[in-house]
DNA sequence: CCTGTTCATTGATCTGGGTCAATAAAGAAA
DNA sequence: TTTCTTTATTGACCCAGATCAATGAACAGG
């Protein structure tokens, strides 16, 4: 494990990101109450179904969201390291999790617990302020795929998480990559030989 | 028009629900800086392709948030009375507005400028508050939203939306529904015709 | 190294939506 | 009302992706 000095590095970086001037008075608190944990590759880091507590910052590793519609598993998003991951809504309504967080690769992940984000809010305005921001970066990016969803065909789709997310194509099995392109893996594998015959 | 008094009754609701304990100290500065303004039906509230810097409080009427993708005007999403609308992705980036809005229907409007929450952000924390709860409700619409494009077949996607927003139906021409759902006018009129033979 | 399992490809067939074109119905304006 | 325009329906044809089934390729475990 790295010393303890250096451990909350990349955290640390994805708040400065939202909040440049966050003060070490408000940052040091949010690291007494990280929860640390290593995951295997294919372990469950997170239940369908239960009300999702935590949000968990990726410090290594990648994970998926998915759910099980159809009695299969569907993809709803991979994450990487040095993101934020988790049922955000389940853990902002308190619902049951729509979806499913499974380590894609062995993970280092660091826990935050919805009581502990909520005291930081009611003791520094700051992370008032960083969830708000951090909510509309949500936001955004969701947004932004709806647009996606909504306007291309599945093979635009795949041509554009090429050039977008090239080593998520490396790094994610395809039937994974099919069903995050909302296609079964037949269609995609068929996908893939029309663009090559071009 | 009605009396000041009243006049902001719905906006105010509005904010209640996300912080019941809104103080009048925090509230009242707010209605000094809303805009109001009416248009008639088809009229342009807010055009795509430049910056956005309002969000709108819709008194009354209705309206579409829509691109023009392909030379044609594709809806992105319908916004009813006591809702908020605008492009609130170019408003909160300050990049050009993907969506233009329009009037479906004769509108009265709230008009709240960017500076002027920023302004608010700055002297009422209660508002960094909201706008939190706010920006995480809007993420939580365009993930189910999203959830719903991914799972459901043109043909599910409108019977939902009958379950669902009954009223948009009958408000709503048939062609921009079609648009909304993502599929054509044609189809749209072809999906019903199967379901009366149902 | 072999073996069983998982993942990827290919073929055959079916189907829902796209597109283009024509008509019908509904609304708006005179 | 009549006329003009906009919106909705229907028909014919095409095509991308779904599904089911079979085969190949890659990979992990022993």
């Amino acid at each position: 494990m790295k010393p303890a000095k250096f451990m909350f590095e990349n955290i640390h970086q994805y708040f400065l990101q939202f909040l440049p001037n966050l003060s070490a008075r408000a940052w040091e608190p949010l690291t007494e109450l990280l929860v640390v944990k290593s995951y295997k590759k294919g372990e469950i880091i997170s239940d369908l179904g239960a009300v999702n507590k935590w949000v968990s910052f990726i410090e290594k590793g990648a994970v998926i969201a998915f759910d099980l519609s159809d009695r299969k598993k569907t993809v709803y998003e991979f994450f990487f390291e040095h993101q934020f991951t988790g049922d955000y809504e389940s853990f902002l309504t308190s619902r049951p999790a729509n979806y499913g967080i499974e380590a894609l690769e062995d993970c280092e992940l660091y826990h935050l617990h919805f009581n502990s984000l909520q005291k930081l809010y009611e003791r520094f305005p700051e992370y008032e302020r960083i969830g708000r921001l951090i909510a509309e970066a949500q936001f955004l990016r969701v947004t932004q795929k709806n647009a996606k969803l909504m306007g291309e065909k599945p093979e635009e789709r795949y041509l554009n998480l090429i050039k977008e997310r090239e080593e998520l194509i490396q790094r994610v099995p395809q039937y994974y990559v099919a069903s995050y392109l909302g296609v079964t893996p037949e269609a995609l594998s068929r996908i893939r030989k029309r663009l090559v015959s071009k």
